[in-house]
DNA sequence: TTTAAAGTTGCGTCGTTTACTAATGTATTG
DNA sequence: CAATACATTAGTAAACGACGCAACTTTAAA
Protein backbone atom coordinates (compact mmCIF):
# COMPACT_ATOMS: atom_id res chain seq x y z
CA UNK A 1 0.00 0.00 0.00
CA UNK A 2 1.47 3.44 -0.85
CA UNK A 3 2.02 5.78 1.75
CA UNK A 4 -0.49 9.13 0.80
CA UNK A 5 1.91 11.92 -0.71
CA UNK A 6 0.33 14.03 1.84
CA UNK A 7 1.54 12.30 4.60
CA UNK A 8 4.69 12.48 3.51
CA UNK A 9 4.62 16.34 2.63
CA UNK A 10 3.52 16.58 5.82
CA UNK A 11 6.82 15.13 7.33
CA UNK A 12 8.88 17.05 4.83
CA UNK A 13 7.73 20.38 5.47
CA UNK A 14 8.13 20.04 9.35
CA UNK A 15 11.36 18.17 8.60
CA UNK A 16 11.85 22.12 7.36
CA UNK A 17 10.58 24.10 10.22
CA UNK A 18 12.24 21.60 12.60
CA UNK A 19 15.88 22.61 10.78
CA UNK A 20 15.00 26.39 11.83
CA UNK A 21 13.57 25.68 15.39
CA UNK A 22 15.73 27.30 17.07
CA UNK A 23 15.64 30.67 15.32
CA UNK A 24 12.29 31.14 16.81
CA UNK A 25 10.66 32.91 13.69
CA UNK A 26 8.03 31.83 11.80
CA UNK A 27 8.19 30.81 7.79
CA UNK A 28 5.88 31.38 5.15
CA UNK A 29 4.21 29.06 2.96
CA UNK A 30 5.92 30.47 -0.26
CA UNK A 31 8.99 29.69 1.50
CA UNK A 32 8.44 26.17 2.42
CA UNK A 33 7.21 25.23 -0.34
CA UNK A 34 10.08 26.50 -2.20
CA UNK A 35 12.60 24.38 0.07
CA UNK A 36 10.53 21.54 -0.27
CA UNK A 37 9.43 21.53 -3.83
CA UNK A 38 6.41 21.52 -3.01
CA UNK A 39 2.64 23.29 -4.61
CA UNK A 40 2.23 25.99 -1.97
CA UNK A 41 -1.52 25.85 -2.65
CA UNK A 42 -1.71 22.23 -2.07
CA UNK A 43 0.76 23.01 1.17
CA UNK A 44 -1.58 25.00 1.99
CA UNK A 45 -3.83 22.52 2.99
CA UNK A 46 -1.48 20.00 4.61
CA UNK A 47 -0.60 22.82 7.07
CA UNK A 48 -4.26 23.63 8.19
CA UNK A 49 -4.56 19.77 8.86
CA UNK A 50 -1.32 20.15 10.69
CA UNK A 51 -2.64 22.84 12.64
CA UNK A 52 -5.95 21.67 13.55
CA UNK A 53 -4.26 18.60 14.94
CA UNK A 54 -2.13 21.24 16.99
CA UNK A 55 1.56 20.60 15.26
CA UNK A 56 2.16 23.80 14.61
CA UNK A 57 1.11 27.14 15.18
CA UNK A 58 0.37 29.76 11.93
CA UNK A 59 -0.03 33.32 12.53
CA UNK A 60 -2.17 35.33 9.87
CA UNK A 61 -2.03 39.02 8.55
CA UNK A 62 1.33 40.40 7.06
CA UNK A 63 4.72 38.77 8.47
CA UNK A 64 2.88 35.87 8.94
CA UNK A 65 3.79 32.11 8.74
CA UNK A 66 4.15 28.99 10.36
CA UNK A 67 5.91 27.32 13.35
CA UNK A 68 6.12 24.22 15.54
CA UNK A 69 4.04 23.93 18.13
CA UNK A 70 6.67 22.06 20.36
CA UNK A 71 10.14 20.87 19.86
CA UNK A 72 10.96 18.76 17.12
CA UNK A 73 12.29 16.18 19.65
CA UNK A 74 8.74 15.44 21.01
CA UNK A 75 6.90 15.03 17.29
CA UNK A 76 6.91 11.69 15.88
CA UNK A 77 6.51 10.20 12.37
CA UNK A 78 3.08 8.41 14.64
CA UNK A 79 1.96 11.55 15.57
CA UNK A 80 2.35 13.07 12.05
CA UNK A 81 0.76 10.31 10.33
CA UNK A 82 -2.03 9.77 12.78
CA UNK A 83 -2.37 13.94 12.20
CA UNK A 84 -2.69 13.28 8.14
CA UNK A 85 -4.79 10.01 8.16
CA UNK A 86 -7.40 8.82 10.32
CA UNK A 87 -6.96 7.59 13.96
CA UNK A 88 -4.79 4.46 12.72
CA UNK A 89 -1.95 4.06 10.03
CA UNK A 90 -3.08 0.80 8.33
CA UNK A 91 -6.78 0.79 8.00
CA UNK A 92 -8.26 -2.48 7.40
CA UNK A 93 -11.92 -3.95 7.03
CA UNK A 94 -14.35 -4.66 9.84
CA UNK A 95 -15.27 -7.89 8.06
CA UNK A 96 -17.60 -8.58 4.92
CA UNK A 97 -18.93 -11.83 6.92
CA UNK A 98 -16.77 -14.54 5.74
CA UNK A 99 -15.77 -17.08 8.27
CA UNK A 100 -12.34 -15.38 8.88
CA UNK A 101 -12.83 -11.89 8.58
CA UNK A 102 -12.64 -11.40 12.22
CA UNK A 103 -9.40 -13.00 13.07
CA UNK A 104 -7.47 -11.17 10.20
CA UNK A 105 -9.02 -7.77 10.89
CA UNK A 106 -8.02 -8.83 14.52
CA UNK A 107 -4.59 -9.53 13.12
CA UNK A 108 -4.14 -6.53 11.26
CA UNK A 109 -5.29 -4.51 13.83
CA UNK A 110 -2.02 -5.89 15.83
CA UNK A 111 0.35 -5.07 13.39
CA UNK A 112 -1.04 -1.52 13.07
CA UNK A 113 -0.33 -1.37 16.80
CA UNK A 114 3.39 -2.66 16.27
CA UNK A 115 4.24 -0.16 13.28
CA UNK A 116 2.50 2.74 15.58
CA UNK A 117 5.15 1.83 18.15
CA UNK A 118 8.06 1.87 15.92
CA UNK A 119 6.70 5.21 14.63
CA UNK A 120 6.19 6.50 18.12
CA UNK A 121 10.15 6.29 18.13
CA UNK A 122 11.19 8.65 15.28
CA UNK A 123 11.21 11.30 16.02
CA UNK A 124 11.34 14.92 13.62
CA UNK A 125 15.03 15.32 15.00
CA UNK A 126 15.97 12.29 12.74
CA UNK A 127 14.51 14.15 9.57
CA UNK A 128 16.60 17.24 9.66
CA UNK A 129 19.95 17.36 8.40
CA UNK A 130 22.85 17.89 10.69
CA UNK A 131 23.62 21.64 10.87
CA UNK A 132 26.21 23.14 9.20
CA UNK A 133 29.43 23.47 10.24
CA UNK A 134 30.45 26.51 12.28
CA UNK A 135 26.03 27.36 13.68
CA UNK A 136 25.31 26.03 16.55
CA UNK A 137 25.06 22.61 18.03
CA UNK A 138 26.94 19.91 16.87
CA UNK A 139 25.69 16.72 18.33
CA UNK A 140 24.64 13.85 16.13
CA UNK A 141 21.72 11.23 16.58
CA UNK B 1 -3.59 4.28 4.77
CA UNK B 2 -6.06 1.83 3.77
CA UNK B 3 -5.24 -1.93 3.83
CA UNK B 4 -6.35 -3.64 0.38
CA UNK B 5 -9.50 -5.42 0.33
CA UNK B 6 -7.43 -7.67 -1.89
CA UNK B 7 -4.66 -8.54 0.72
CA UNK B 8 -7.52 -9.00 3.14
CA UNK B 9 -9.40 -11.51 1.21
CA UNK B 10 -5.81 -13.38 0.75
CA UNK B 11 -5.60 -13.93 3.94
CA UNK B 12 -9.10 -15.34 4.51
CA UNK B 13 -8.84 -17.34 2.03
CA UNK B 14 -5.89 -18.79 3.37
CA UNK B 15 -7.03 -18.55 6.95
CA UNK B 16 -9.66 -21.48 5.39
CA UNK B 17 -7.28 -23.26 3.64
CA UNK B 18 -5.22 -23.83 6.98
CA UNK B 19 -8.18 -24.59 9.04
CA UNK B 20 -8.60 -28.11 7.05
CA UNK B 21 -4.67 -28.08 6.27
CA UNK B 22 -5.02 -31.69 7.89
CA UNK B 23 -6.95 -33.10 5.82
CA UNK B 24 -5.05 -33.21 2.54
CA UNK B 25 -7.65 -32.14 0.33
CA UNK B 26 -8.45 -29.78 -2.43
CA UNK B 27 -10.83 -26.97 -1.63
CA UNK B 28 -12.65 -25.88 -4.63
CA UNK B 29 -13.16 -22.22 -5.69
CA UNK B 30 -16.96 -22.62 -4.72
CA UNK B 31 -16.22 -23.96 -1.76
CA UNK B 32 -13.72 -21.25 -0.48
CA UNK B 33 -15.63 -18.20 -2.23
CA UNK B 34 -18.77 -19.15 -0.28
CA UNK B 35 -16.81 -19.77 3.14
CA UNK B 36 -15.25 -16.39 2.93
CA UNK B 37 -18.15 -14.55 1.31
CA UNK B 38 -16.76 -12.98 -1.87
CA UNK B 39 -17.21 -13.50 -5.19
CA UNK B 40 -16.00 -16.40 -6.89
CA UNK B 41 -14.39 -14.61 -10.09
CA UNK B 42 -12.26 -12.28 -8.21
CA UNK B 43 -11.07 -14.91 -5.30
CA UNK B 44 -9.33 -17.04 -9.04
CA UNK B 45 -7.71 -13.87 -9.43
CA UNK B 46 -6.05 -13.39 -5.84
CA UNK B 47 -5.67 -17.49 -5.75
CA UNK B 48 -3.33 -17.24 -8.77
CA UNK B 49 -1.38 -14.55 -7.06
CA UNK B 50 -0.30 -16.76 -4.50
CA UNK B 51 -0.01 -19.79 -6.27
CA UNK B 52 2.73 -17.26 -8.65
CA UNK B 53 4.43 -16.66 -5.07
CA UNK B 54 4.50 -20.57 -3.87
CA UNK B 55 2.18 -19.96 -1.21
CA UNK B 56 -0.52 -22.16 -2.74
CA UNK B 57 -0.48 -24.81 -5.20
CA UNK B 58 -3.34 -25.76 -7.68
CA UNK B 59 -4.61 -28.59 -9.40
CA UNK B 60 -6.70 -28.22 -12.96
CA UNK B 61 -9.55 -30.25 -14.27
CA UNK B 62 -11.87 -32.59 -12.42
CA UNK B 63 -12.05 -32.74 -8.77
CA UNK B 64 -9.26 -30.04 -8.93
CA UNK B 65 -8.72 -27.07 -6.62
CA UNK B 66 -6.06 -25.50 -4.00
CA UNK B 67 -4.35 -26.15 -1.01
CA UNK B 68 -1.47 -24.88 1.29
CA UNK B 69 2.29 -25.10 -0.41
CA UNK B 70 3.40 -25.05 2.98
CA UNK B 71 2.19 -25.94 6.16
CA UNK B 72 0.40 -22.66 7.87
CA UNK B 73 2.70 -22.13 10.48
CA UNK B 74 5.49 -21.16 8.37
CA UNK B 75 3.24 -18.59 5.88
CA UNK B 76 2.98 -15.12 7.95
CA UNK B 77 1.39 -12.40 7.20
CA UNK B 78 4.51 -10.07 5.63
CA UNK B 79 4.77 -13.13 3.16
CA UNK B 80 1.07 -12.88 2.42
CA UNK B 81 1.19 -9.01 2.22
CA UNK B 82 4.70 -9.30 0.29
CA UNK B 83 2.88 -11.69 -2.48
CA UNK B 84 -0.46 -9.45 -2.92
CA UNK B 85 1.62 -6.57 -3.27
CA UNK B 86 4.90 -5.22 -3.94
CA UNK B 87 8.02 -5.94 -2.67
CA UNK B 88 6.92 -3.17 0.73
CA UNK B 89 4.27 -3.33 2.74
CA UNK B 90 4.39 0.62 2.76
CA UNK B 91 5.69 2.29 -0.07
CA UNK B 92 6.97 5.89 0.06
CA UNK B 93 8.25 7.88 -2.45
CA UNK B 94 11.36 7.96 -3.65
CA UNK B 95 11.55 11.87 -3.79
CA UNK B 96 10.75 14.84 -5.57
CA UNK B 97 13.91 17.25 -5.00
CA UNK B 98 12.66 18.79 -1.68
CA UNK B 99 15.53 19.30 0.68
CA UNK B 100 14.12 16.82 2.99
CA UNK B 101 12.73 14.33 0.74
CA UNK B 102 15.62 12.29 1.20
CA UNK B 103 15.35 11.88 5.11
CA UNK B 104 11.97 11.55 5.27
CA UNK B 105 11.64 8.33 2.52
CA UNK B 106 14.64 6.80 4.80
CA UNK B 107 12.57 7.37 7.82
CA UNK B 108 9.48 5.36 6.29
CA UNK B 109 11.74 2.74 5.01
CA UNK B 110 12.64 1.90 8.00
CA UNK B 111 8.96 1.98 9.40
CA UNK B 112 8.39 -0.31 6.97
CA UNK B 113 10.75 -2.35 8.08
CA UNK B 114 9.97 -2.59 11.11
CA UNK B 115 6.89 -3.20 10.22
CA UNK B 116 7.84 -6.24 8.11
CA UNK B 117 9.88 -7.76 11.23
CA UNK B 118 5.80 -7.58 13.28
CA UNK B 119 3.78 -9.40 10.54
CA UNK B 120 6.55 -12.16 9.99
CA UNK B 121 5.69 -13.20 13.46
CA UNK B 122 2.34 -13.44 12.50
CA UNK B 123 1.52 -16.65 11.24
CA UNK B 124 -1.58 -18.07 9.81
CA UNK B 125 -2.09 -20.56 12.40
CA UNK B 126 -3.34 -17.23 14.78
CA UNK B 127 -6.12 -16.78 11.50
CA UNK B 128 -7.83 -20.09 11.97
CA UNK B 129 -9.95 -20.80 14.78
CA UNK B 130 -9.45 -23.16 17.10
CA UNK B 131 -10.55 -26.65 16.47
CA UNK B 132 -13.92 -27.31 17.50
CA UNK B 133 -15.20 -30.17 19.75
CA UNK B 134 -16.71 -32.99 18.05
CA UNK B 135 -13.85 -32.59 14.42
CA UNK B 136 -17.32 -32.83 12.29
CA UNK B 137 -17.74 -31.21 8.89
CA UNK B 138 -18.98 -27.46 9.92
CA UNK B 139 -20.45 -26.22 6.51
CA UNK B 140 -23.30 -23.59 6.75
CA UNK B 141 -25.01 -21.28 4.43
C1' DT C 1 -6.97 54.25 8.60
C1' DT C 2 -5.82 52.39 4.62
C1' DT C 3 -3.55 48.77 2.32
C1' DA C 4 -1.59 44.83 1.07
C1' DA C 5 0.49 40.63 2.67
C1' DA C 6 -0.54 36.33 4.35
C1' DG C 7 -3.36 32.58 6.20
C1' DT C 8 -8.44 30.06 5.80
C1' DT C 9 -11.98 27.68 3.57
C1' DG C 10 -14.51 25.25 0.28
C1' DC C 11 -15.46 23.63 -4.23
C1' DG C 12 -14.19 21.54 -8.54
C1' DT C 13 -11.77 18.46 -11.43
C1' DC C 14 -8.79 15.36 -13.65
C1' DG C 15 -6.19 11.29 -13.60
C1' DT C 16 -5.22 6.94 -11.28
C1' DT C 17 -6.36 3.04 -8.69
C1' DT C 18 -9.43 -0.42 -6.85
C1' DA C 19 -12.69 -3.90 -6.90
C1' DC C 20 -14.96 -6.16 -9.28
C1' DT C 21 -17.62 -8.72 -13.90
C1' DA C 22 -17.37 -11.27 -17.82
C1' DA C 23 -15.71 -13.82 -21.53
C1' DT C 24 -12.57 -16.90 -23.26
C1' DG C 25 -8.68 -20.14 -22.92
C1' DT C 26 -6.36 -24.36 -21.03
C1' DA C 27 -5.46 -28.48 -18.48
C1' DT C 28 -7.17 -32.86 -16.32
C1' DT C 29 -10.12 -36.65 -15.61
C1' DG C 30 -13.20 -40.40 -16.84
C1' DC D 1 -14.26 -36.57 -26.41
C1' DA D 2 -16.89 -34.28 -23.10
C1' DA D 3 -17.36 -32.48 -18.65
C1' DT D 4 -15.22 -29.96 -15.12
C1' DA D 5 -12.43 -26.75 -12.81
C1' DC D 6 -8.53 -23.64 -12.90
C1' DA D 7 -6.14 -19.57 -15.82
C1' DT D 8 -5.96 -15.34 -18.21
C1' DT D 9 -7.24 -11.17 -20.05
C1' DA D 10 -10.11 -7.35 -21.04
C1' DG D 11 -13.29 -4.15 -19.58
C1' DT D 12 -15.71 -0.92 -16.33
C1' DA D 13 -17.92 1.84 -12.73
C1' DA D 14 -17.03 3.96 -8.47
C1' DA D 15 -13.90 5.83 -5.23
C1' DC D 16 -9.92 8.20 -4.01
C1' DG D 17 -5.87 11.27 -4.33
C1' DA D 18 -3.67 15.30 -5.64
C1' DC D 19 -4.02 19.05 -6.82
C1' DG D 20 -5.98 24.31 -8.84
C1' DC D 21 -8.72 28.19 -8.03
C1' DA D 22 -11.33 31.74 -6.01
C1' DA D 23 -13.38 34.28 -2.43
C1' DC D 24 -12.87 35.46 2.42
C1' DT D 25 -10.60 36.86 6.89
C1' DT D 26 -7.03 38.51 9.69
C1' DT D 27 -3.25 41.49 10.83
C1' DA D 28 1.21 44.20 10.50
C1' DA D 29 2.93 48.08 8.62
C1' DA D 30 2.79 52.50 6.02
Amino acid sequence: MRLPLKTEYACQVLAQLASRHDAGGVRQVEELAAAERLSPNYLVQILTTLRQAGIVISRRGKNGGYLLARPPGEITLAEIAVAMEGGSLIESSPGNGGESAGRVHDAWVRANEALMRSCAEIPLTELVPPPAEGEGVDWVI
